[in-house]
DNA sequence: GTCTATACTTGGATAGAC
DNA sequence: GTCTATCCAAGTATAGAC
């Protein structure tokens, strides 16, 4: 049968305008996430958003739910790179919560995280999503994982807490305010929480050693576990 | 119009069989939405799970949203029930760190969790469903923030840290946790945080002031703030 | 109060014209 | 590759018999 959507397909033909609207559905299926919650998320409404047909939703992708994984896919890659950008340039633990603050909010803005929740919401539903949005949920805890490793890695307070286990919460809390400010639309709370956590992490930063501000360029190259 | 479902209803009359098929339905919501989810939650669902038919659903509470939330609100008051007398019989940090992680045990197993997790997801589909969500979650919030208060109000932490905002991140966290639990069907990762977490927890607890250990029946009549 | 039957709507998915 | 037209399944909700 060979269905053209599930992952690569034609795609990478000359210059051709397949691409550009698989891009368009793409960022459409972003939109209607956004705006109408994983239930309003039809093939339908997807192709009312992009101004295209609704048929081109099975001719590219297949299904619906592969052009909601093709989706989180685009959201996941480009939040990956701003905070990989931001946390780079962030210096010590205190450096780091002014970024997850920051990028909460962008967040909440831009709706790239409204994009993973609705789809962990609606992941109960379809039978296999579940694993499929699991699996690209894993490499953010890992890059959480890492960031504090390198942040605070050989501190007392490293090496008190499972760099790992640490990591999975913050993600897990990340989604769970996400969710709550989603609920009521109400982000105060939430920010109001970031903002905490900032002063927390400037109390912090004073009482441990600046590990990992002067040496960011090192880290890759630093195999002490 | 006066529809049957919405709040009150004939409920309370002498011993008629309708409250019993009231309490099926609410009972096969909970279940249904464990097992199928927030999408696969329908009326025919709901009535196939309590052996009885669609249109009740309609008669009873009106609509299937109604339900749901009715259902919310059944498993809400009996956890409530259950999480206080566990945390009035917990002694200190590490009392409380040991009884919320039994609890979600027990969450994960018996569903309860999911059916808030389960709306939480569905609430960005219907339009009035995300604030009716909200305002059953708001108790507790209220509730993790009293708890905290009582266990560290005058410690050190307890004065660094605002109770309410503090509250308000443990029940995002917990949630966050359930719906990544719940993603890949393992609980293994959950339940090492929450043994890290009962860990860390006795720590604490030999820095601080074992506060709250013997005074807990005295809490209510406490003004201090 | 509970059932059967049914009207109405929406969504996934495909066939076939262009 | 994109469109129109259409089939089919599933859901909400109501009417009316019992």
């Amino acid at each position: 049968m060979a269905k053209p959507g599930t992952t690569s397909h034609v795609g990478a033909r000359s210059g051709t305008e397949s691409a550009e609207t698989r891009a368009a559905l793409v960022e459409a299926t972003i939109a209607t996430l956004r705006t109408e919650g994983y239930a309003g998320t039809s093939a339908r409404a997807i192709a009312r958003t992009a101004g295209l047909n609704q048929a081109l939703v099975f001719y590219h992708f297949g299904s619906v739910t592969n052009l909601l994984l093709a989706a989180l896919d685009a959201t996941s890659l480009r939040r990956m790179e701003q905070y990989k950008a931001a946390v780079a340039a962030a210096r010590g633990i205190d450096g780091l919560a002014e970024v997850a603050a920051g990028i909460f909010h962008d967040d909440l803005d831009g709706g790239h995280m409204s994009v993973l929740a609705e789809l962990i919401a609606g992941a109960s539903s379809v039978p296999g999503l579940g694993a499929e949005v699991g699996a690209r949920i894993a490499p953010w805890i890992e890059f959480t994982e890492h960031t504090l490793a390198d942040t605070l890695g050989e501190s007392p307070l490293g090496r008190l807490l499972p760099a790992g286990e640490i990591a999975y919460a913050i993600v897990a809390l990340y989604l769970g305010i996400e969710m709550l400010a989603h609920l009521d639309g109400d982000r105060s709370r939430a920010e109001a929480l970031f903002a905490t956590a900032q002063r927390l992490a400037g109390l912090m930063s004073a009482l441990l050693p600046e590990r990992g501000a002067d040496r960011i360029d090192a880290a890759s190259t630093e195999g002490s576990h």
